[in-house]
DNA sequence: CTGAAATTTGACAGCGCTGTCAGAAGCAGG
DNA sequence: CCTGCTTCTGACAGCGCTGTCAAATTTCAG
């Protein structure tokens, strides 16, 4: 049994083939009653509009490309990012008989801009997500820009104004944390801090003070070591602090890799964790469940963020001139096992 | 300016259509100086075929579906594998006008199935790439056939021999290993098996011994340890090897991250690598690179063969009766610091 | 040279859908 | 029951390409 086309449902119907495409098109000025009998019949036969049919016929395809750059030509083991945007992207192409094309580059490259204008020329897709870093290059920026395409920049840190992009919200959700924290009773609570040149890293930082604040917590100085992401750093802030005479009883690392850095050292002194310390990082890597304890730490929705991009695009609201208002897709805490009670 | 259309080619080379599209889709029969001609003017006009027509016109889309187990679904870190995969088929995709399709799907749903099928139904693939696990499982491999949907499957370890498939030699480069540690001099090189299921590593243990005979060294029971692919075990099998009275001079470890294992722990012990010992692993992943000395690692060519595989679709030359035969593509030694001549 | 076979080329009808635009149906108000 | 309006529906022409099949051209044996 051939599939369905469009002439098959608007007979069985009883409407013409355009009445069918206006019912699929979520087109207005339809007829609640007639919606309904095209309804059933593309429900009768499972009918499935033919994309190249759709495409060629209404000059815009229903890709969505997925713009990155990409960790592999340069060995980065930072692929479970691209996973997830992944993840996230298909989520909602599916939903919307779209298809996800996805295109890494290398920012180093020379001529990204020019690939990416040919890639655009030659596919038309409706719309792009471009992940950061790209998504803060101008240069990138002003290559699709030019192009017409409407377009969403993924960026991990706080949107900004120009254009319309999808965030996360770093610092709402680190004094989150940190509230998290204060509840358990934590007065000490410590922060390591990561590397300057992270934007995001930053705003954590801040919410952790915001955190403290809201608390009723001071902020002391003294409690906070600068790190640089790494684990190895992470574990050096952790002998600084675990080694003092009043040792904190919480700490709170920027990112899970210097929080994974802090447990493997309380481990190695003998502090037990969450008994004695509790630690808590930030990103929710894959690492932040398989390490004991389990890693309480802050979500990043990388997936959703991606997901809510591409249904933007789908919904074709992110054209040229929408002046459209950045998005933030709010993190969430994962609380697991490497947090608990202050010790009295 | 429009982009130009076939017509616009068949005028300025002064041929029909129906010429023009043979000369773009590699069809025989057309006149040397013909097909000259009609390049010549798609390259003039920069003209390249309109996807959606060409898809609608012929019944079959022009898209490649990459179909792997989605570890991110539940956090394995291996997602560069699939990194490299999507790399290898963009590759060849893109140089033959096709566009990729990435469907990532948990092997543990109970529908995996219908929901390959489905996906099949909906969108028409020229051809599907399937890839390990999924690659190994009847159910998944009889959906497939069953849409008669030409595949190709990516199998880690040898290809078998039912369908076409492309794998790779890790036995024989494992022997190439072994010869190449033999060669630098060491008479005691170790090696550490893996994780029992897998069974590419096996493999690399037959290889090991090869490389051992055609090197004219004998096997011995007690150089091989048994490891379970992580970096601890790793570790633990060089404590093991590394405080007898008679410590190996090399050691051969079957997967990357048991090698990282056995450098911290001579690092740990005081063993130069690699002038103390030699230490080689297998897989290449982004961490041989990054850790101190460089590892020396045999290359899973996984790129190469998501390439090879997405060709074959593209040339189609992998439908159901086509028996054709596996392919294989070499693993290849990358040398690097970890290894050197063996300590007088 | 000639005729038949082999090779090369072209005309044209769709593929399944959307956009345009005209026509039908519904709905007030008189 | 008609007018003038709005709301809804349908006929039909493509979109750019490929498949079919017949026509044109070349090749080659005799």
């Amino acid at each position: 049994m051939p599939r369905a086309n469009i002439f098959d449902v608007a007979k069985l119907a009883g409407v013409s083939i355009k009445t069918v495409s206006r019912v699929v098109n979520h087109e207005p000025n339809v007829r609640a009653s007639t919606k309904e009998r095209v309804d059933q019949a593309i429900a009768e036969l499972s009918y499935r509009p033919d994309q190249s049919a759709r495409n060629l016929a209404s000059h815009r395809s229903h890709l969505i490309g997925l713009v990155y750059d990409d960790p592999a030509a340069y060995e980065l083991p930072t692929s479970g990012y691209i996973i997830k945007m992944q993840q996230g992207a298909l989520t909602a192409c599916r939903s919307a008989f779209s298809e996800l094309l996805i295109h890494p580059c290398n920012y180093r490259t020379k001529d990204v801009a020019a690939q990416l204008t040919s890639l655009i020329e030659e596919t038309r897709p409706a719309g792009i997500i471009l992940a950061a870093p790209l998504s803060n290059m101008p240069k990138i920026v002003r290559a699709i820009d030019a192009t017409g395409t409407p377009f969403v920049r993924l960026s991990p840190g706080k949107p900004d104004e120009k254009r319309f992009s999808i965030g996360t919200n770093d610092r709402e959700s680190s004094a989150e944390m940190t509230r998290y924290l204060a509840s358990l009773g934590h007065k000490r609570i410590a922060f390591i801090t990561g590397h300057a040149s992270h934007k995001a890293v930053a705003n954590r930082f801040l919410g952790y003070q915001d955190g403290l604040q809201q608390s009723g917590l001071k902020f002391s100085e003294r409690l906070v070591v600068a790190g640089d992401n790494s684990i190895e750093s992470g574990e050096a802030c952790a002998e600084k602090l675990l080694t003092r005479k009043q040792p904190p009883t919480a700490i709170f690392a920027a990112n899970d890799d210097m929080a994974a850095g802090v447990i493997r050292v309380a481990h190695r002194m003998g502090v037990d964790v969450p008994e004695q310390l509790s630690v808590a990082g930030f990103d929710d890597i894959a690492l932040a469940r398989m390490i004991h304890p389990a890693l309480t730490t802050v979500r990043q929705p990388l997936t959703e963020m991606a997901q809510r991009a591409a249904e933007a695009l789908i919904e074709g609201k992110c054209g040229d001139a929408s002046e459209r208002a950045p998005e933030t897709v709010p993190a969430t805490l994962q609380i697991r096992e490497s947090t608990g009670p202050a010790a009295r």
